[in-house]
DNA sequence: ACTGAAAGAATACGCTC
DNA sequence: GAGCGTATTCTTTCAGT
């Protein structure tokens, strides 16, 4: 599973446009079409490419609240635990287990203060869960999509 | 730029795959092929959908590290000098400014611990940046790859 | 919404290193 | 044998009506 500097462009390529066709992307990094193909199979069998997805601005869908949780957790409450309280509410778009006092922090999105209220509230409500320090995304910076997925 | 409900589900096909020919979508949404390329254009066109991106395991790449730093800027920094000390740093995914105390809020991928201290120090050498406060990822629980575009 | 022309994807086959 | 390119077939896309 080593790879090359072509598929490393490959890769580039997709990440820039998922559309691309494989001509396309032959073009840019200078195969041909099914060259490109057999390697981006590769590339996914292999779970380096583990699919794609649309570039979409939350705020045009009526997003436009964003904040970070840091979850307090009782004693020591593993990280399976804390992914079932996590992963039940939609509006949750990342968390990690950390470093540092919090058990773990979580990424979320909310359409406005008064939905983040709530979901904050509904997070204070699970069993393992005794604190929560939230801070607000005032702007954001920058942005590379370049989160990993989910399944 | 209103969305009824059949756009909300075109988004969401191509949240989940990107590369979905408009049949398959419109197999999913009840409509013909041309009636969702017409949908997606006007969603492109209106900023709903910026682009299209391949998902990518950093893993599988050799980025194994990631952390969030909050940054503590000198006085009152504006957000656009921030966007300048932290742009040109390639290990950053996102930047936000945020309440509370730090200035901002710094998401970044690194090959091992070595590679993020070198960007740690790169960082502090930033004219702006009085401190950093890091936070080490552990372990990824949830990662919606739903972030918001660099352009 | 449907049809026809054009473009792209997938497979098979042959060539080179 | 591993990897690329060419050729063919089949599907998808897109612009007309």
């Amino acid at each position: 599973m080593r790879l090359d500097d072509i598929d490393h462009q490959i890769v580039a390529q997709l990440l820039q446009n998922a559309r691309a066709s494989y001509a396309q992307v032959g073009d840019a990094v200078g195969l041909s079409a099914p060259a490109v193909k057999r390697r981006v199979d590769r590339l996914r069998h292999d779970g380096v490419i583990t699919g794609y997805t649309a570039v979409v601005d939350p705020a045009a869908l009526g997003w436009t609240t964003e904040a970070f949780i840091e979850i307090f957790c009782t004693g020591a409450t593993a990280p399976e635990e804390i992914y079932a309280s996590v992963r039940k509410h939609p509006e949750v778009v990342a968390a990690y287990t950390v470093t540092g006092e919090a058990s773990a922090l979580v990424h979320l999105r909310a359409r406005d203060i008064q939905h983040l209220e709530a979901v904050l509230e509904r997070l204070r409500r699970e069993q393992n869960i005794v604190q929560t320090k939230t801070t607000i995304v005032l702007s954001r910076l920058i942005g590379r999509p370049t989160d990993a997925p989910t399944s």
